[in-house]
DNA sequence: GCAAAACATATGTCAGACGTTTAATTGTCT
DNA sequence: AGACAATTAAACGTCTGACATATGTTTTGC
């Protein structure tokens, strides 16, 4: 593990990567100790406020975690799925906010991706699996509920359907797809009528994975996707109009 | 945007929080300068250093990114999808190494997500991705190539297959599962025979896009999946009878 | 008028210090 | 001897102040 002083990059940069290459290449192993701040500092050559930047970097990668006390220090952190997700998710957000990525492209890769869990799912899915999509139907279809809220029981349908695939690779993967769409979700506003038309397809959706029936959970995922987009034109539509009379 | 001393956690771990909030909300859009190192200290009622390794947390994620010089200073950063590949790719690796996921598991994940593409890329690959999907098909047919080398293509053969898909959000999510493989993929010893096969059904897939058949690729893709699977087994067989005979 | 020098601003880095947390050690009392 | 309390040491967390470096702006000099 060296560091180029001569770089053009920031020492902190670069002693971050080093130590990132160290434990991507299995040099430094899960809960293994790094050495302490003061020691590193020795070792790089550089301040102990320049180490504390390298070792922060890594910290929101979740790559090391960090104890104070007498055998405090930092160590390699067992990257945990459930630690992934919230940085998957909001990276996906981000993405999607920043870079113009229109409503339907977003929904084509939320639905593809989806469709391919179906088949899984339908085989594995446990009676947890089942109440969890049940009882979001149940919540989905009581009125007064905002938006939001309806937008959010929406997700978490989702996510108890993909999580039915038992695969954990796939559930990760698919968190960022289907977390991330809510914020575009939101922007559309649920009348009576769609809202009913979506709780429908859900609870034939149960039953679908109930029966463990592959070729319909997809056939209805398909039938979902489409209404979904076809009411986001509309409101994309509305809107255009609303502007053009200003 | 306001912290609280007494938390239990990090000062600089609430600031980046605080900051990373602010972005993902929309106050601070992207291109938008913060505050000065010197003026968020202030403002936090922090030190410049505790300030440096919030935005240094906040840099990792590439939230911001940092300019030196009289107009320099922290600024949002707009997120792009090559940035966000790499710590995809990172994750991803790091997951299926730290969580002892099966080989198989990682196999099912990535093709059936890379399946969920066929019918897209069947339909919209352009001549470009056919022509790199041939060039890496020929590449891995050439003898003496290394495992590692082959693997690689291997890699890059199914990244072009799922960027096909012309959609960037499928590319990104998928890059993870597909390039996250490859270090499982690498411990398998390819035969000649294998990878005539391999490279056998690799020509198919780019026959069937060319064809704009995405029934064909998708059965291709299954085919593949179950001969990767065969093969890992095969050689998880072979390891455990080394052992037993040690 | 224009080029070069000076200036102002902001990040990058360093040095040293003090506070706080935590575990291990030591010491004392029963 | 054993259990509990006090001390100690190691390490991270934070602060202060300073200097180095990069870079855009302004001023100066010709």
């Amino acid at each position: 593990m060296k560091i180029d002083p001569n770089s053009a990059s920031d020492l902190s940069a670069q002693i971050a990567k080093a130590i990132r290459d160290a434990i991507m290449s299995g040099q430094l192993i899960v809960d293994e100790r790094l050495p302490s701040e003061a020691e590193l500092s020795e070792q790089f050559n550089v301040s102990r406020p320049t180490v504390r930047e390298a070792l922060k970097r890594l910290g929101a990668q979740s790559l090391i975690r960090t104890q104070r006390g007498a055998t405090g220090g930092a160590f390699v952190n067992r990257l945990r799925f459930e630690d992934a997700y919230g940085q998957q998710i909001t990276t996906s957000t981000l993405l999607l906010s920043m870079n113009d990525v229109s409503f339907a492209v977003a929904c084509e890769a939320r639905y593809a991706l989806e469709r391919a869990c179906a088949p899984l799912a339908a085989e594995r899915r446990t009676a947890d699996h089942l109440a969890t999509m049940r009882a979001e139907v149940h919540r989905q279809s009581q009125p007064g509920l905002t938006d939001e809220a309806f937008c959010a029981s929406d997700v978490a349908f989702h996510r108890a359907l993909v999580d039915a695939a038992g695969n954990p690779v796939i559930s990760y993967q698919l968190a960022g797809a289907v977390e991330a769409m809510q914020p575009l979700m939101n922007m559309i506003t649920f009348s009576a009528r769609s809202r009913e038309r979506i709780v429908g397809i859900h609870g034939q959706i149960a039953d679908a994975l109930a029966a463990h029936d592959g070729q319909e959970t997809d056939g209805l995922l398909s039938d979902l996707a489409l209404y979904t987009e076809e009411l986001a034109r509309n409101v994309m539509d509305a809107r255009l109009a609303a502007r053009q009379v200003d």
